[in-house]
DNA sequence: CGCTGGTTTGAAGGTCGTCAAGAAGGGTGG
DNA sequence: CCACCCTTCTTGACGACCTTCAAACCAGCG
């Protein structure tokens, strides 16, 4: 039988941050006990939910986001391998966004009070929980910068970035190259603008020999080039530096 | 002498998410030990610092934000009386971003290390800590979708939706009127715009008659009438719904 | 009374959105 | 294997929103 500890993306994600213990282990195994399959496109949490669950994604892409009266969508952010979504909701009672499969995806749906008494049965366990929330909540921040103060192109090249890094850290991303079936839809709605100039954008990056996207696959020509022109500073993604 | 415990008023804000009892009471009144006066303009953390500590801010009003390289600088929050700035950087280390206060104010700085034995020894209060923490980041969510969805006008008025129920919730706004000392700067620098492009949407919210600012005091002239506009839903703020 | 920080207004230009339509993939069924 | 579909991508023209630059105005304060 495999060591089912060492299968847990979660796990190993933690673990960057500090070493987990035996029953540490098995206690996050057992969270992520049953694995669930999300056909693409399905919704998970809709804003404004009580009572709903906090989930491990295991395989495949999501987002979480907020819709607005007038039909119009804010991607926060786009979970990948090992991230938790839905942590921050269970005290707010009510979910604050929605959270959907962008393709086929694996999930561990917790139950919030499962999740608390693990958190008080294995302290550190709650700091290594606190420690990946501060980091999601950087990002978010991060995002917002992004959004507010950036050009469409150094704010599609700023997003690359980040991604390309969060996907090298779960082995997923080479330097060179990740898979990324995000649609230009879907990242205007991520990067607060509209397909159409997401299109224009990418091209330009293309142009420039930064970056191309094509197939659904991220070829990156000149990272230096593409650091240089987003102002990427990716501290708020490591646990150490 | 006066009792310590009802003057904080970081206790006063957690209490609206569970009652405390008298001894964690006395842990906050304990955090909240020494205040210390902060002159308008003095900044507290600087984006990158480490060993930096955790503040709850008494008095005055004061600005979280981050800073590019080209300059430009984009405001994440304003903490307000009662609020908790930093909690998150001590689990990063590294603070993720920066700290000023904007009029003279008076702030408690605690040791990270302090809240973490506060925490442990009371986790019903680490609960409530919690609870102002995703409070804080849902303010950062909502804050990302109206910079990225939402345009000058619609955006700038649910920034004062947001901060009117804020100030309402700690008594320092009426039904409609509150202070506030933000210059158009500091207005642009958080809502994403130019300082001139928010003094053109400030005279089309007046020309409205929605809403007012003049001598740092903002007038509500039509209450319903900026909440559609904005198109704003403040269940993110509220302990109990 | 003059200084200083903040506000107000105008004119011109650029980035990005809107509308419209065509091309390129990728899957499905004949 | 090809025809057909649908989704996604791509491009062009035009206009709106917001920025940039420049200058005048106002209010508080020494």
């Amino acid at each position: 039988m495999p060591n089912a500890q060492s299968d847990s993306v979660l796990a190993k994600k933690l673990s960057t941050f500090l070493r987990l213990s035996k029953d540490e282990l098995n206690c996050l195994a057992d969270m992520q006990r049953h694995r669930v399959k999300v056909p693409r496109g399905q919704q998970l949490t809709r804003e404004g939910q009580t009572g709903h669950k906090v989930f491990v994604l295991q395989e495949g892409w999501a987002c979480s986001f907020k819709t607005l009266p007038d039909g119009g969508r804010q991607i926060i952010s786009f979970p990948i391998e090992g991230d938790i979504v839905g942590l921050r909701s269970v005290l707010l009672r009510t979910a604050d966004h929605s959270f959907s499969a962008l393709t086929d995806a694996v999930v561990n749906a917790v139950e919030g009070s499962h999740i608390m008494k693990c958190v008080t049965e294995y302290p550190r366990l709650g700091a290594a929980l606190l420690w990946a929330a501060s980091r999601d909540e950087a990002m978010v921040v991060e995002h917002l910068v992004n959004i507010g103060r950036r050009s469409a192109l150094e704010r599609t090249a700023h997003f690359f970035m980040e991604l390309a890094e969060r996907l090298t850290l779960v082995g997923l991303a080479t330097e060179t190259e990740f898979a990324c079936p995000l649609s230009q839809f879907v990242l205007a709605d991520a990067l607060g603008l509209t397909s159409i100039h997401v299109n224009r954008t990418l091209r330009e990056l293309r142009e420039m020999k930064l970056l191309t996207l094509r197939r659904r696959t991220v070829t990156i020509h000149d990272l230096p080039g593409l650091r240089n022109l987003a102002g990427f500073q990716g501290g708020y993604l490591n646990a150490r530096d």
